[in-house]
RNA sequence: GCCGGUAUAGCUCAGCUGGUAGAGCAGGGGUUUUGUAAACCUCAGGUCGGGAGUUCGAAUCUCUCUGCCGGCACCA
């Protein structure tokens, strides 16, 4: 006689054991038509499970996460049911909900097509129709394992194979179809409701290891309502429109082309962005100690032997022989150039914190298929830096990194970032000591410093364990920026040393940061995170001086020249054009600014200003659009 | 690197089951002097990604290489 108590507090008495469906619909009977599973304690339960003790319950509904999640596991078993139903030779392996949808990995020979596609979700509406009932059943690992082996389900006998002899396992069984599978499930297919979609085919290796077979993985999206995916799809087609591929070209930045894969031409607008961005930087790196530097592109291999790049990174790098028989490497990392400034100049402890930046381009050959845009190329340009402090001063230069980061994300509109502790990775150089310690000093920094973060294990860099800064942009995508490594290896592999206080020779500890990271890759960042419509003090073409009719082509080069003459990038459109047509074009363009002239504003000395977005414009003297404008670009667009 | 898809004019795309290419925009020339998201007329532009094969004949079918796209793996 179980006594239910539900979130409000509310008890119900119940004469015999119950099930969540029951309760339910003792409830409402909208409610008995939402439900899709009860949480009880932490755990989700099936609608249909018994409950026999006193106990408190949630009753779970569709369009909460928890039953969206189930719903989106649903749709999966479904995909899958349709699948053995059409080709029954093919083999299931695994079929979870994942962010906004679900996907299952087939074995099977013949490759799915797009009209597969068609046919799969046709034969899934079906099933939602049959409205089967989705039955939980307890079984014995052994008898599990001779069912799906007599079945032919090789892949879901290993799986079953691996899971400890003493844990009960339950199947689910729609229709003729069973998987092995955790639950909870809907009551049946038909509550999984018409609301999915299958998105795309794609390879998928067993177990997630590129050693073995790949599978051919179905990718669904599921929700709720009609209504839901309707507004799902938009999204994707919004976020296609932010693509920074896209924008690239409409706004004339770069371009790419097949000669030179994972490398950017940059127009002269990206260049000036890019620029943008150096000088930026480099007056905050300034003022933060840094010193700016440049080390070659072009080193003999024995220096990538020594520092241990060669062994652990050797894959990546781009080689070249000379005439001489001599072997190069492209730099893809500055820091062993860095090392070897560092032991042109410094013998004193006097002169620590010695810190080196440098914009400097590097070269990693990518494997073909992680190419994407310009957030994964084979040759970027890295914000920087070296800072080589004795082991004292670790707490403090990591404090000082994080803060600078932190700031300056702040000055591109980056206000949620989240810090991970990355520590040693299976590929490493240097003792476990070493490590030990290294990680110890990290890690003690990072805690000094009231930072929250979290632990990502076995991430570290080959040489020392790191600090990754991943920031969200507008639409909820993170991205991983900035990094700051402590390297106890890299210094004593390449010979470097100081004098310590004591007389001594010591070897210096080497924090390894960048803050952009790539400059590319922050640059598709940025285009993404704002459509576009970058910040005025960022874009590469501030203002666009439009005249209405030619009588305003003096007025227009002479507002041009004022504008250029008050640190303001402007340009011209004397074109033949109609005012509209010019409008159009440098709005597609994302130009910030426009100011149109006509016989108005020559008599008036003003500029009519619209801003990019807007569908209105302000008349106002030219020098007060100047300032305004200046006033802007100084704040960053953020009012002091 | 792996699986699948894809490559036609500067860009976006059309071209059915094989009969050697078409539109819009952009570009050139002209008309128009224009008041806030595309004025009008006209001209030019492509050995259909590269190579090989099948065929009387290939943009179209096959193989192969390369790039790109979506994933996986890698990386950050």
């Amino acid at each position: 006689m179980p006594v239910i108590q539900l979130p409000d507090g509310s008890k119900r008495r119940f004469d015999n054991t119950v099930t969540g469906a029951e309760i339910a619909a003792d409830i409402s009977t909208s409610l008995a038509r939402d439900a899709v599973a009860i949480r009880v304690g932490g755990e989700l339960w099936d609608l249909s499970r018994s409950i026999e003790d006193d106990v408190a319950i949630e009753i779970v509904t569709r369009d909460s996460e928890d039953g969206l999640e189930l719903l989106r596991h649903d749709a999966a078993h479904v995909l899958a049911e349709a699948v053995k139903e059409l080709w029954p030779d093919t083999q299931v392996t695994i079929g979870p909900a994942i962010e906004n949808g679900f996907y299952y990995d087939f074995a099977r020979d013949e490759p799915f097509t797009e009209d597969d596609l068609e046919v799969i979700t046709k034969r899934m509406l079906e099933i939602v129709e049959r409205d089967e009932e989705i039955k939980r059943e307890v079984w014995v690992r052994d008898d599990a394992i001779k069912l799906f082996r007599d079945m032919g389900e090789e892949f879901k006998a290993r799986i079953i194979e691996d899971i400890p002899a003493d844990e009960t396992l339950t199947l689910y069984r729609q229709g003729d179809f069973v998987d092995l599978c955790r639950g909870p499930h809907l009551p049946s297919t038909g509550k999984l409701g018409r609301a999915f979609r299958l998105m795309r085919v794609s390879g998928a290796y067993w177990r997630g290891d590129a050693k073995n077979q790949m599978l051919q993985r179905i990718y669904g999206t599921a929700w709720a309502t009609p209504k839901q995916l309707k507004a799902y799809l938009h999204r994707l087609e919004e976020a296609e429109k932010r693509d920074h591929r896209v924008l690239g070209r409409v706004m004339d930045l770069f371009h790419f082309q097949e000669e030179a894969p994972g490398a950017v031409f940059w127009h002269p607008k990206g260049w000036s962005l890019f620029q943008n961005l150096v000088e930026y930087m480099r007056q905050r790196q300034n003022e933060a100690g840094y010193l700016e530097v440049n080390t070659p592109e072009l080193m003999d291999v024995s220096l990538w032997e020594a520092s241990g790049h060669l062994e652990t990174f050797g894959d990546n790098m781009f080689t070249t022989q000379t005439e001489d028989g001599r072997i190069y490497a492209i730099k893809p990392m500055n820091c062993p150039g860095h090392v070897q400034l560092f032991k042109q100049g410094i013998t004193s402890y006097r002169d620590l914190p010695y810190r080196l930046a440098e914009f400097g381009k590097v070269h990693r050959y990518e494997p073909s298929g992680a190419l994407h845009g310009m957030l994964r190329v084979r040759a970027f340009t890295q914000d920087d830096a070296h800072i080589f402090c004795t082991p004292e001063q670790i707490t403090d230069e990591t404090i000082a990194v994080c803060q600078l980061i932190l700031g300056i994300y702040r000055d591109f509109g980056f206000e949620d970032v989240v810090i991970k502790y990355a520590d040693r990775p299976k590929v490493r150089v240097g003792d476990d000591a070493v490590w030990d310690q290294a990680e110890a000093a990290l890690k003690a920094a990072l805690d000094s410093s009231g930072l929250d973060y979290i632990h990502n294990p076995g991430e570290g860099a080959f040489y020392g364990p790191k600090l990754e800064f991943v920031l969200r942009d507008a639409i909820g995508r993170d991205w991983q920026c900035g990094t700051h490594q402590v390297d106890l290896n890299l210094p004593e592999r390449l010979g470097a040393t100081y004098i310590g206080a004591d007389g001594q020779k010591h070897t210096p500890v080497l924090l390894h940061r960048a803050i952009f990271g790539s400059l590319e890759r922050f640059i598709a960042i940025l285009l993404e995170h704002h459509a576009g419509k970058l910040p005025l003090w960022l874009s590469p073409t501030q203002a666009k001086v439009l005249t209405i009719t030619s009588d305003a082509d003096d007025y227009a080069l002479d507002v041009v020249s004022q504008l250029r003459n008050a640190g303001i990038s402007a340009d011209a459109d004397l074109r033949n054009e109609k005012i509209s047509y010019k409008v159009r074009e440098h709005s597609v363009a994302k130009v910030p600014v426009l100011m149109a002239v006509g016989r108005r504003e020559i008599d008036e000395k003003t500029v009519a200003l619209r801003r990019l977005g807007s569908k209105h414009q302000k008349v106002l003297a030219l020098s007060d659009a100047i300032l305004e404008l200046s006033e802007e670009i100084r704040d960053r667009g953020q009012a002091a």
